[in-house]
RNA sequence: CGAGGAAAACAGACAGCCGCGUGGGCAGGCCGAAAGGCCGUCCAUGAGGAAAGUCCGGGCUCCACAGGGCAAGGAUAACGGGUAACGCCCGCCGAAGGCGACUUCAGGAAAAGUGCAACAGAGAUAUACCGCCUCCCCCGUUACAAAAUGGGGCCCCCGCAAAAACGCAGUUUUUGUGGGGAGAGGAGGCACAGCGAAAUGAGUGAACCCUGCCGCUUGCGGCGGGGUGAAGGAUAUGGAGCUUGUGCCGACGAGGUAAGGAUGGAAAGGUGCGGUAAGAGCGCACCCGACGGCUCGAGAGUGUCCGUCGCUGUAAACUCUAUCCGGAGCAACACCGGUAUGGGAGCACACAGGCUGGCCCGGCCGCUCCCGGGGUGGCUGGAGCGCGUUGGCAACAGCGCGCCUAGAUAGAUGGCUGUCAAAUACAGAACCCGGCUUACAGUUUUGCUCGCAAU
RNA sequence: AGGGGUGUCGCCAAAUGGUAAGGCACGGGACUUUGACUCCCGCAUCGUUGGUUCGAUUCCAGCCACCCCUG
């Protein structure tokens, strides 16, 4: 992931939990909001409380997986956070790839479709 | 073959597609005056045995020189060695456990001092309740005395004297003395159990008394306030007492003794013989333990040796002895750009206060709060890893040859598919090493011990 | 990275190495026609695993969980 396309600050975070748009599915919770810059900033969350260094950094891992494999289809311009939740660990890869684009559906995030 | 114990090794592999960090290459593309940056492509490489917990020890950097003195605190604890060092490792001694291979041990000092040892038990750090023995006194018997032998030294009642306690009167207790009585078929006492009277008794509040307001039936009713407070009353408190039961002690003077006596974690070294009035390490033999000498060993220690002695346990209670310890941590620290001792607010102008983790000397600095704080280095070649050889029982050390094996900075290893019987154990480097501790699915190898069977 | 603290009944909590106080709650009983009040009785792996000790909630060590502070 290139250093110009991930969100880092804290304050960028907390302006997102306040005023960006959010959907809740099984295994994540997606953030997003529009930015000026032209392109997609990701920004990753994991919890204490999802477990130890491996369980986050694997959770980690799947979120950003799921990002990278479906950004082709994803309109430009947006800020979006993914944070990991008990079922990032254990879903099957094609649950959490069909959570993910349900929510950037339902936050019309996606190419194309209205 | 079964059971056990020790020491090591591994920690999914391979193939395909998409993707990531770092390093290097490219007569590739774009931006830029340049340095250089971005993209593309190729190659190499990319988490652990514990990376974890952060429990010890170091390296490194800074604290002015990391300095002097005193005190406190902390850590460790048989002995010898290894190591940069250690609380780690190896060997060995001792103790405990196991048939054994082997495992475990905060393993200095209790004879410097202080403290603690509940309950039980006669007695708990030294005692004398019983017992045993001697002596004294009284009584009986034999035969006056002497002597011998047997029993007793208690308890109850009455009288007298003295002392003490309760304010006096007076009462009680103790001691002495006189008389009488009971008593080994047991006076008297203790413990447990059973029964159990009086009395106390919370909250509750029948009834009565005083009083306020309202109603009309004018002395009753209703609603309130205050006081006295009955009956009853809990598996509560209490415990006078009993022709109660069971068990135990049970004759009490003076001295000696520490053999025996239901306890306890621990009872004054153990067993036997002698000895004695009875006894006792009082003496002897054997055994056990402590200390000193001698032998062996480098030492802790050891022993068919000699001498002295017989001392409770606890120091993960205080303490004593010996040894070691200055502090902070890569968010250390240095450099670049830069107004850089950044900006703002408040307090203060000195015998104050802060830092040098305690105090003194010496040294340094105005203090507190809020906001902001980019990049590069440190950053991985090291007390390194593998193989061989030499020394050593070993830990380890020396020599030779070969190898380079993460370095991120919101934090790189992921996703999908297929094959292998199955692989979803514990778990993610963050300055670096040496250890310890803790977590862990499973697989493999090499010695060793015990049992059974066969040869 | 460094430092400090706590864990005892369902809740709040005390305790010198020798039987684990107390209050609220809960269960049973007494009182009452019944309920409430009141009284009596009951209710604990002392976070966990080892060690020291005759004996551990207490002393020591290792783990587990939680909380707090500094940068």
């Amino acid at each position: 992931m290139k250093a110009a396309v991930t969100l880092k600050q804290n304050y960028e975070f907390r302006r997102l939990y306040q005023k960006g748009a959010s959907a809740v599915g099984g295994g994540m919770v997606l953030y997003c909001r529009k930015n000026r810059l032209g392109h997609n900033r990701l920004g990753l969350t994991a919890s204490v409380k999802l477990g130890g260094a491996v369980q986050r950094n694997r959770a980690r891992r799947r979120l950003r997986e799921v990002y990278r494999l479906n950004s082709p289809r994803l309109r430009q311009g947006w800020d979006m956070i993914l944070v990991a939740r008990g079922r990032t660990l254990t879903a099957p890869w094609g649950e959490l790839n069909d959570t993910f684009l349900r929510l950037c559906r339902k936050l019309g995030l996606l190419e194309g479709k209205p």
